[in-house]
DNA sequence: CGGTATCCTTCTCGATACTG
DNA sequence: CAGTATCGAGAAGGATACCG
C-alpha cells in the first residue's frame, strides 16, 4: 500500500466522490436527514423542527436530497395539499454517519472552542 | 424521549454545532483530514495530493482547521521556508467518522447515480 | 517554498411577493 | 399547505501578481 489516502488511491472519482458528500453533508441536509431518520414529517413540521432554515433553503435541501436518492416525496393528500417527505432505504445507510457526527461534534465542541480562543489570542 | 432529533434536543448549541461540522467537513477540509491522518505533509505535497485544491482554498482550509485544533503548522526549517501540517490529536478523534464518510460514499455512488438519473429523466 | 494581496466573476442565500 | 419566481447583497472561488 502506497496510497497516501482514500481519494487519492483513484483520480478517476474523486471528484464525484467529493460532490457526492458535499451534497449531503451541507449546512441544512444533515439535519434534514437527522429529522426524517426519526419519522417522516411534512414541509413546515421539517421546517419548524430546524431552527433558522429558510423556505428556499430548505426546498432546496429536499430537493437535492431527493435527487440523491435519499428521501422519498410522498403527496399524502391533494386538498388540502398535503406532502410527506420520508427517508428511503439508501437514505437510512448514512443513519449511523448522521449519528456519529452529531455526537463527535457534541462532544467535542468545547475543546474545539478552546483551541479557537488560543488561535485568535495569539494571533 | 420526545425529541424528534440530537439537534432540536438542544436549541442552544445548535448554531454551534452545524457550525463546527460545516468548518470542518467542507469542500476540502475533509480531503486534507484524509491526507493527514496518515502522514505529516507539507503545503505543496497536500496541494499536489488534492487533485484541483487551489493555492488560496488550500490554505483557507488549513487556516480554518488549525484555528479548529484539528491540524498543528510546524515550521521545520526557515530557510529555505519549509512548513508541515500535522495532525493533532484532536483532529485523529475525526479519523474514523472522515474514513467511514469516504468509505460511504464509495460504496453507495452507483446507487446514487442511479438514483440521479430516474430523478433527471421523470422531469 | 509557502504564502499574501488584489481583482473579478460566480454562486449562495435571505427577503419578498405570488400561486395551485 | 407547500411551494415557485425574482431581486439584490454578500460570500466564495479562480486568476494573477507579488513577497519573505
Amino acid at each position: 500500500m502506497q496510497e497516501t489516502g482514500h481519494l487519492a488511491s483513484d483520480g478517476q472519482i474523486t471528484g464525484a466522490h467529493r460532490e457526492l458528500l458535499d451534497q449531503v453533508l451541507d449546512k441544512w441536509s444533515l439535519q434534514v436527514l437527522d429529522q426524517l431518520c426519526e419519522q417522516p414529517l411534512r414541509f413546515n413540521a421539517l421546517r419548524r423542527a430546524i431552527p433558522l432554515v429558510t423556505q428556499k433553503s430548505l426546498t432546496a435541501a429536499l430537493r437535492r436530497l431527493e435527487r440523491n436518492g435519499m428521501v422519498e416525496r410522498v403527496i399524502a393528500s391533494s386538498r388540502p395539499l398535503a406532502v410527506e417527505y420520508r427517508i428511503t432505504p439508501l437514505g437510512k445507510t448514512l443513519q449511523d454517519l448522521v449519528d456519529a457526527l452529531l455526537r463527535w461534534s457534541t462532544v467535542n465542541l468545547p475543546s474545539v472552542q478552546r483551541a479557537r480562543e488560543r488561535f485568535d489570542d495569539e494571533a
